[in-house]
DNA sequence: TGGGGCTATTGTAACGTTACAAATACCCTT
DNA sequence: AAGGGTATTTGTAACGTTACAATAGCCCCA
């Protein structure tokens, strides 16, 4: 293999300098156009590329993106899905994306002081995100962009990129006293997690407002094992008369509904399921439930546009945005 | 923010030059085993991380792995459990991922040859491998390192981790007759991957062997869209009394049942789904259906630990796994 | 005493790029 | 013809690291 050319080769065969080369191809203003047409033709006949380790020592910046998932995303398909959106944020972009190693136990500080402190990215996207995470304060004093999944209570103003889960709560619940529910359980997600609150207060909010009596269980939530899912809601079902069952992942839903029908409850009749949905399953699933979307891929999209701008010096106060719930139900 | 602590750093608080500094860091034997304690004691103190940039613009190795997956991947999970698995092979290791930026309807090669052309990479995963792939040839020639998920029909040996689909038909077949079904319909993958040939493969000749009537449909794959597979499905059932079927995807075989059921075929007494499962999904799909596993993540960690050893120079002939499957069959 | 053969350390240069300050060429004005 | 401005180009140095060749120091033996 021949060696790749570089910024001399092309100073060679123009017989311009290397700066005016680099320079030229970087499009200054200052450089003739003519120059600058000429350079362009021999970049592209003799195939330069620039080196990015050489760029990246020179200016710092790293052209690169580092995506820190939690380890235990217990919705379906979510990795993939904020993946190919985060891709399409930057397609157009010289930037890549870096997915950083998580350890399954580890603290959610130590990927992000990994790569703060080695310079890795110009920026993060990070999920998980918790009402008091300390990596907000953190990011922010070491003056690194990112932009969160989820919202916070930290006063300081942050970038963040939220699917509306007190309206998916809320929807939920009016969908459920339109079809007569009286008893509404809620599958909350973790506590540790922000979105878990919003949801809770948005299904308690829905209930006062509208009637039905809300039920929660302290030790349930989205990460439970489906199993213990299924027991729960088929025992709620049992001896506590509930006669619907919010889903926050479609791996719950399945659960619950598979406790409920093992108990031979008709679903849709004796009770109701409804999920939230974040990928094709549902559409498919017999019975027929209602659910509501939450686009995985969209949130990731919107996250890379709005690291983007703040890697370009926009204040993160005018980087938030709530995505809204879009209903899914069957006639 | 102070700047970060360099080799020189350490060279002037140590009195070392900056040469000795390096290599005791790198653990090289020569240098005294005083001076590598000192040295390291002095890094720890002041919190030295290596630049990547210079280490890589120096050595010319990069410490990144890129992961090329293909825009449609129609298995549910696929994506995020690939990387996971990727990730924890090289959790151990100086090695991050890096996912390259694909486009929907791109020539496979373009991901490839970018990375392959600017260094971006010490090297490569791919998926969606194809019986003639011509990114074997490419990179065997470049010299760069590659691990493909599947098998090729390329003269040249290359590394590579599949999972056994001929088996995988083998097994639903089987099971099929053991449960007296006679007509056997297949959902093959799009037939421009090799593994879709494997699995033909393995569904006519244990059909040939076991005696049951196999089925195939040439524009139904699985990257027919759900509802499509759910109408060609009800379709077979109803004029040519197909009465069992194998779904290589959870979203296809939720399709298939789908379309069974909105006919009132009982599943499990007049006809059968057996699927592929590759996430949590169908362990709590009710009526019960039978599976059969194909673990993603593993795969994906098989991969990384085999592109690492290819990366130290084993030979491709001896990177060859086969991933068996694993039956999930309800009693 | 002079070197041969070790071990441990060092200086120099280079990887490819860009920031910065400086130089050159050219034209216009006085 | 000299001075002043503008447009364009250039040389130098540096980012932080490591490969390589060279040096220094030491012990031992002839």
């Amino acid at each position: 293999m021949d060696k790749r050319p570089t910024l001399r080769t092309i100073a060679a065969a123009s017989g311009f300098a290397v700066t005016t080369v680099s320079r030229a191809l970087a499009g200054d203003e200052k450089i003739a156009v003519d120059t600058r047409k000429r350079v362009a033709e021999i970049a592209r006949l003799v195939g330069y590329v620039p080196d990015r380790a050489a760029q990246r020592l020179r200016t710092g910046r790293t052209n690169v993106i580092a995506l820190v998932l939690s380890p235990h995303e217990e919705i379906l398909g979510f990795r993939g899905s904020m993946i190919a959106g985060l891709t399409q944020a930057i397609s157009a972009t010289q930037f890549h994306i870096s997915m950083t190693p998580y350890d399954a136990d580890a603290d959610p500080m130590v990927p992000i002081r990994h790569i703060v402190r080695n310079g890795l990215a110009d920026g993060l996207v990070f999920s998980g995100t918790r009402p008091d995470d300390p990596r907000v304060d953190f990011l922010t004093d070491a003056g690194f962009a990112f932009v969160a999944h989820g919202r916070t209570n930290v006063t300081r103003q942050h970038a963040w990129c939220d699917y509306d889960n007190a309206m998916f709560a809320d929807m939920a619940v009016t969908r459920c006293v339109e079809r007569g529910r009286r008893r509404l359980f809620l599958i909350p997600p973790a506590a540790t997690r922000t979105y878990s609150h919003h949801m809770r207060q948005g299904f308690l909010d829905a209930c006062a407002r509208l009637g039905p009596e809300p039920c929660l269980l302290d030790d349930i939530t989205l990460s439970t094992p489906p199993a213990g899912i299924q027991d729960a809601v088929a025992r709620m079902r049992r001896s506590h008369g509930v006669d619907a069952f919010i889903c926050p992942g479609e791996v719950a839903a399945m659960a619950a509904l598979a406790g409920l029908q093992d108990e031979g409850q008709a679903i849709g009749r004796d009770v109701d399921v409804i999920a939230k949905q974040t990928s094709q399953t549902f559409d498919f699933y017999r019975p027929r439930v209602d659910t509501i979307y939450e686009d995985i891929r969209a949130a990731g999209e919107t996250l890379g546009q709005l690291l983007l701008r703040r890697i370009g010096g926009e204040e993160p106060g005018v980087l938030q945005v709530l995505q809204a719930p879009v209903a899914n139900f069957r006639l």
